[in-house]
DNA sequence: TATTGTTATACTCTATAACTATA
DNA sequence: TATAGTTATAGAGTATAACAATA
């Protein structure tokens, strides 16, 4: 800390933090948004099934640390759109089973393929070993790791 | 893009600064909501009328990139506050000239100091260079810029 | 007409408590 | 009792339109 330079919003790293999160969400929220009316946490559970196969709404909310509330309406509006369908386990009738449709799965499948070209636009002109250094201090900083 | 890597959303750069932001702005949201009861916009147009003196709300709202309804309500919790005093100003009615009062200025001097060493402690591994590149970054990635 | 600032409203996200049904 | 999931509610952030007062 430089005792002669004074405090400045604009460099503080939450501040930075947050405009850089608000504009690079916003831009992909908008896809998902408008091509096929979901919200953040849909998106995450689309994902999350998509990528990992059939899940309980318990495994999501730990994958996708995610409070179990945010999950059940999600999936509610996703079983809505015909996106996910919910099945009750015989075994223990507590749990639901959640799959993608078919429909589902096309959402999915443009979603990621979405994200990737939207992520290589951002980040075209960083290099990988500056890219991986970033993705290292983002992770260690969401994890509140103050080393 | 490598083609055969498959896309992981906890490598996804807005999902990851999304996390960071969370993280880091929580911590220092519940210093100046704690101990000062201020939400986010309150703290950032204290901190602009701390930081560059007098300045109206339409100035802030440049300044601090933020919307005049924003700054209207947090400029109204913090008169009641005492915090802020706002005065018309005689040659255009419209305008109104927004100050630190004492017990403000005070609480400026203490969450910058707050907000200093927070960061302080976030970034105590990280090398200047490093640093330096990660906060050109974070703004380019904030501008909406690509490149 | 244009500008400064306020009010009203709605939507998204976050957080928590209280509830159900099952076990 | 404990667990999976739902419902209700409130706080905080974001966004927009409509408005009053002034120029």
């Amino acid at each position: 800390m430089t005792e002669n330079r004074r405090f400045e919003l604009h460099s503080f790293l939450p501040y930075l933090l947050n405009q850089a999160a608000e504009t690079t969400s916003r831009a992909f929220a908008e896809t998902y948004r408008s091509k096929y009316g979901m919200l953040q946490t849909e998106w995450r559970v689309v994902y999350h099934l998509g990528r990992y196969g059939d899940l309980t709404a318990k495994e999501i909310c730990i994958r996708a640390r995610t409070h179990k509330t945010k999950v059940s309406r999600a999936v509610q509006a996703l079983s809505q759109k015909r996106y996910v369908t919910r099945q009750t386990w015989s075994e223990d009738r507590r749990h639901e089973h959640l799959s993608l449709t078919p429909q589902g799965r096309l959402v999915f499948e443009d979603l990621v393929r979405a994200a990737e070209a939207y992520e290589a636009e951002l980040l075209c002109s960083i290099p990988d070993e500056v890219l991986t250094e970033f993705r290292t201090l983002l992770v260690s900083l969401a994890d509140g790791k103050t080393t």
